[in-house]
RNA sequence: GGCCCAGUGGCUCAGUUGGUUAGAGCGCCGCCCUGUCACGGCGGAGGUCGAGAGUUCGAGUCUCUUCUGGGUCGCCA
């Protein structure tokens, strides 16, 4: 029994009106957000996007047929209402907007009704996620997803508007592209005209982009979706969205100054937050060495510190093991954590055991300067309190240690000191804390591989004085790098590419690629470089990362309108799914099962 | 692939050492109510505790398996 709009308009938005608009008579258009009946008075609040009015009927100024039809009203239709608005007669609300008018009806037309929803249509939804995504769609009404997805919006058209102001051009790059199995898993599509061949789906649009600077395209940016079939977090989607860049006729500190600008642009004019520029920097090397992260939390302290050379003669056999296999000790001091109980102590232990440390060493101090150590037995107390002083300890202080190979060091210490500091209330949303992370290593190792891969990509330029050791000593190759980090979170990276053929066949050789191989997989690229490219450089920020931030959402999928979950599903459309046989036929696909 | 957490009416949760008809708030349904806005009052319906197996005289509660969801390590150039 939906009713037709037909001759209706809506003039305004719920939460458009206000006071200036009393006399007037307006057409709004919503959801029933609540009724309340009090029998012969009814109030019934309308919700749109820009929020929330009243509208009000009594027995004395409404036909009965009228008042009948508002008492008929339940949670989620949504109707038609023309009316005046005027002053609320009775109690101001003080907690919405709109909170002193209200709107006197002269019509109501239903144009739609509403199943009870499943769950309440509510701000600060304690509902599970898992029921949120099935029905999205009901999800997405709620005020403080539609307050993210607007501010999404604005993100979107303000860096457009800024981009373009710098010269920018927005050119869009296919997502049906070739396949490298460098780096992340490329989602496949197969190709039905040829079959047995597939396409990716772009995992960035880097190597276009670059095409882009050689074919003249000075400055480009594009919002980009990208694809990568890796494990999910509550920071990763198998599809995002980049804010995508490259200049020509650039270094390092051209991206970075254009890039400060528009970060700083984003963050007064949407969250009215002022930037202090330049953004602090951080070489790699001095990242890991003090907070165990390429992408350091700088709204607190609690630094790594190194004590090799207090424990490198001390009887604790974890230590001097640690050590003498290349390994470090370092600790933290988790200050106000001294009086912990074993207990509490242990939970830590378990924590860094999660992160990889097979364990984890400490001095408790009490507040009445009680010593307690887990390694008491192994070291003296001279040496004890040159630890305690190295670290600064004072009472009520707790310092861990964590002796290792480095890399499993940062990464005991580094998340540790997060996780305590997240115990401790210190990470504050509303605290925005920006580092550029520079200088980073051009190549890691992979134990899977046994070769070492690209840190950031096989087309960043390494740093001048360190081209002739990309062969013979790869691992102190320093790339020109970048990325830029939010609170703890790598919002953006890029990098200045190469853009000399023998530069870049170098950087093939170094990672294990034959000539056919490189030539097989970039060899568009490659050709290009032969006609004539202009030094380039360029960034790309993860959107949905930065703006999970600036909504202080603690999950990416609260900043994306139809998410999948950590499995890659989509709970409410259940993709993915199986196809037709005669689809895959099509294709000359043939499925196999796997057996358990 | 590993580890951790959760799963009890539509929603959010409680459920003591395993013990008779499994509770609450909100929502929903009915009646009443002229200034509510977390409206109020009275009454009502609704669950066999994610699934399966086991231990036991007896399991929401213990054990195992499994499914679903979340977090995380590996992975993510």
């Amino acid at each position: 029994m939906a009713e037709s709009m037909n001759g209706l308009h809506r003039t305004h938005r719920c939460g458009e009106l206000n006071k200036t608009n009393v006399g007037e008579t307006v057409t709004i258009m919503g959801w029933v957000q609540k009724k309340r009946d009090k029998g012969g008075l009814i109030f019934v609040d309308l919700r749109d996007r820009s929020g929330i009015i009243q509208i009000v009927l009594d027995e004395e100024n409404h036909e009965k047929d009228l008042l009948e039809k508002a008492a008929s009203l339940k949670s989620e239709y949504v109707v038609a209402i023309v009316g005046t608005v005027n002053l609320r007669g009775g109690a101001v609300n003080e907690k919405l907007s709109t909170g002193d008018i209200e709107i006197n009806p002269s019509e109501i037309r239903i144009l739609s009704e509403s199943e009870t929803p499943p769950f309440p249509i509510e701000e600060n939804s304690k509902t599970k996620e898992e029921l949120r995504l099935k029905y999205r769609f009901l999800d997405l009404r709620r005020p403080d997803i539609q307050k993210n997805l607007i501010l999404r919006s604005k993100v979107a058209t303000l860096t457009r508007e800024f981009l373009a102001s710098e010269g920018f051009l927005e050119i869009e790059t296919p997502t049906l592209i070739k396949s490298t199995p460098e780096g992340a898993r490329d989602y496949l599509v197969p190709s039905r005209m040829r079959p047995g061949n597939f396409y990716a789906l772009p995992q960035s649009p880097q190597l276009y982009k670059q095409l882009l600077m050689c074919s003249g395209y000075d400055r480009y940016f594009q919002l980009a979706r990208c694809y990568r079939d890796e494990d999910l977090r509550a920071d990763r989607q198998p599809e995002f969205t980049q804010i995508d860049m490259e200049l020509s006729f650039v270094d390092q500190e051209d991206v970075m100054e254009v890039n400060e600008k528009l970060l700083a642009k984003l963050f007064d004019e949407i969250l009215g937050i002022k930037i202090e520029l330049p953004i602090q920097r951080m070489k790699w090397q001095e990242a890991m060495d003090r907070f165990g992260s390429d992408k350091p939390d700088t709204r607190f302290a609690m630094e790594l510190v190194d004590v090799g050379d207090l424990v490198a003669n001390s009887e604790f056999v974890v230590f001097k093991s640690a050590l003498s296999e290349g390994g470090i000790v370092k600790a933290i001091n988790a200050k106000g954590e001294g009086n912990r109980g074993r207990k509490q102590i242990d939970k830590l232990v378990e924590f860094a055991k999660g992160n990889g440390a097979k364990g984890l060493a400490y001095i408790a101090i009490a507040d009445d300067g009680t010593v307690k150590s887990s390694f008491a037995k192994f070291m003296s107390d001279e040496e004890r309190d040159a630890l305690i002083s190295r670290m600064d300890g004072k009472p009520g202080d707790l310092l861990l240690f964590a002796a290792d190979k480095k890399n499993v060091v940062w990464q005991v210490l580094g998340s540790l000191r997060l996780e305590i500091a997240n115990q401790q209330g210190l990470l504050k949303p509303n605290e925005f804390k920006f580092l550029w992370v520079t200088e980073f290593p051009q190549f890691e190792y992979s134990e899977e591989q046994e070769r070492f891969v690209a840190m950031h990509h096989p087309f960043t330029m390494p740093f001048d004085e360190d081209v002739d050791k990309l062969i013979s000593d790869p691992g102190a190759v320093r790339a020109k790098a970048y990325d830029i980090t939010l609170n703890g979170n790598e919002i953006g990276g890029g990098s200045v590419r190469i853009h000399q053929d023998d530069v870049q066949e170098k950087m093939f050789e170094a990672l294990g690629f034959t000539k056919e191989q490189a030539n097989d997989q970039f060899g568009f690229l490659l050709e290009a470089f032969k006609y004539g490219v202009p030094p380039h450089a360029g960034l790309a920020y993860g959107l949905d990362r930065l703006v999970m931030l600036m909504a202080e959402a603690t999950s990416i999928r609260d900043v994306i309108a139809f998410p999948k979950n950590k499995d890659a599903v989509d709970l409410m459309s259940d993709a993915p799914g199986v196809v037709d046989s005669k689809q895959l036929d099509e294709l000359g696909i043939c499925t196999k099962e796997t057996e358990e």
